[in-house]
DNA sequence: GAATAATGCTAAAAGGATTTACCAAAAATA
DNA sequence: TATTTTTGGTAAATCCTTTTAGCATTATTC
């Protein structure tokens, strides 16, 4: 039953004009243009009339730009991630553009393939958590100008734009708040990874237990996605191994939920036996009983930065289109009666 | 820095053949076309050198054909969206298809907009969850020949495709399983909603109750989104309301987490007070302590009913495009000790 | 009244592919 | 040798827009 899409072709038929005047008046040049106010007003009532709506693809070859934009993260079924994609979702909407997402697993060959079959898409811009090993691939991308942020992690041997969060500062601070709540045996959770956000927590850990001048315990477990089942099993021994630990930090929530699970296994309470932070913030750390502490990254203000960043990129008119680089702070929440230990 | 885009006319000049000729190589089609095994190796090794990649904006046009899947769903950041977002991404790409995301945040205004959106975007196919009032849209879809595939909830009025579950069955069978194990007062907590899914599930809990001849005892929790603070209170007071009440039964996951605060802060026990079963599973239930007893949709193989019946519509040999109606089974886990009211 | 300026509109190219219809030249057939 | 068939290709239309360059008229100026 498929009606025949209508084209500006038609209308100029219909109405006995040529298809430039409709194009025109279309795109809102008729006083520029001089089409006479009959005339236009003529067209725009017949386009109302048939419903006409122009064909994106036709006006995106034309004009170079598909007003697409491509979200690459490493999962979008993390809630991290989903989340973020939502908020952009809105903003993008809102100012016309679309959001085709993929997920890179963390694979460098797939984020690889991925990109390219967009570069052929005409897409106009890349939102990206990079994997390892794209410094080549970003780097061409910017070059062939496109419009790219990296997010979440970021690549510093390339000149790159980038939304990121204080990694290192607040994992310092949370290892700092363990301490100062009476821990001095705190062991830290991670996955091996070359993950730049990654190391910088364990770096801000690191810190942190220098400057008190404790011993560190870290477990790093292998990257595995999906979330391999052994994982609580591995933590559990970790803790086995290391009974004396009296404070865990998990540098991601998904870590933290196998390690309350864990700790419930080992019988262990929070927080007379162990105090816990995690980084990321998450609704389960208020639902489960103790409450858990944890570094909330701030969603909403990423998201803002990240397409108040492409909006600017793809805006042709700004001319300096490398100085956006954001760094944003982020929210420790402190949960589980915090004078536990003292 | 930007070097230009290289196109098949470029080919042709360079290789001072027809346009024509690069195109049924590129297609496949030379041996069909009799272009000669020499010249095709050329070709072919020219287009390998300079890495030519066709357009697909100038594709699409040509073809009518897009090669983009819309995912509609109420809310891309809720954790069952997201996975079967990320689910269907892996087969969509497999197959040479993108998927745009949106949400419509069940405001049928807003989705009304998004189809016709994508409609001027010639995609190829929507998988949608729909929102009320929106039977006209859908079948204006259908009828103008797009592959149009219902999830999670279908119309019943109109004659679309679906993927959906069991969802009176499974509610059926989750409030039996409460009464077997001693409840007969059984809270059923759902949502304000004219979403079937809602409904079905609904009719099973009080099939369920009727059979048995015990009396119904439903919270209409009002629709929201994003979900309400006080949310956990109101569940609070209907507890308190109906002290009486041995069994919950929540209508989806979001509701159960605000129903578990409330039994916390009422110092209600799992399983010894109180027994709990939710709809949709989630990974909480197994973290949570006791755990709780869920019904799980069955996410792999709705993903991958979603874009088998896609990819069916979307091939234009298929003659039968609306046959695909699927229902599918749920799965019932039974987590806290079963036998504790016995 | 002739030259200039303004008015109102359009033809055609371009963007990058696919596909139909056709055309020479060579080979096969009669 | 004359005719038909096969071989190896190509020109041009098409998909639907945007945009440059230009062309008749009419109005204005001197």
């Amino acid at each position: 039953m498929a009606k025949k899409k209508i084209s500006i072709k038609d209308i100029a038929k219909s109405l006995g004009i040529s298809i430039t005047t409709v194009s025109f008046i279309l795109n809102g040049k008729a006083k520029e243009k001089r089409i006479s106010e009959d005339l236009t007003k003529k067209v725009e009532e017949y386009i109302k009339e048939v419903g006409y709506k122009p064909s994106h693809l036709a006006q995106s070859l034309r004009l170079g730009k598909s007003k697409v934009i491509v979200f690459m993260v490493e999962d979008i079924s993390n809630q991290f991630f989903a989340s973020i994609a939502r908020k952009i979702e809105e903003k993008a909407y809102k100012n016309g553009y679309k959001i085709i997402y993929c997920s890179t697993n963390n694979d460098p060959e797939k984020a690889k393939a991925l990109i390219e079959t967009f570069k052929v898409r005409s897409v106009d811009g890349f939102i990206i958590t990079p994997t390892p090993n794209l410094e080549s691939t970003i780097t061409d991308l910017v070059d062939e100008d496109f419009a790219v942020l990296l997010f979440d992690r970021w690549i510093p041997s390339i000149d790159c734009n980038y939304v990121i969060v204080e990694n290192e500062k607040s994992a310092f601070e949370a290892t700092t708040h363990l301490i100062n709540n009476g821990c001095n045996k705190i062991g830290f959770i991670t996955v091996e990874s070359d993950q730049i956000q990654m190391n910088d927590r364990l770096k801000g850990y690191t810190k942190a237990m220098e400057v008190h001048g404790f011993p560190k315990d870290i477990l790093m477990l292998p990257f595995q996605n999906p979330v391999d089942q052994g994982l609580s099993y591995k933590i559990q021994l970790f803790l086995q191994k290391n009974s004396e630990l009296d404070g865990l930090f998990f540098a991601t929530n998904y870590l933290a939920f196998e390690g309350l699970q864990a700790l419930n296994t080992l019988k262990k309470r929070i927080p007379n036996d162990m105090l816990v932070v995690s980084f990321d913030d998450h609704y389960f750390f208020k639902l489960f009983q103790p409450n858990i502490s944890a570094i909330e990254q701030p969603l909403e203000v990423i998201s803002q930065k990240l397409m108040e960043g492409m909006l600017m990129m793809l805006d042709d008119q700004i001319a300096d289109k490398q100085g956006f680089r954001i760094i944003l702070p982020n929210t420790l929440h402190v949960r589980e009666s915090s004078d536990a230990k003292k």
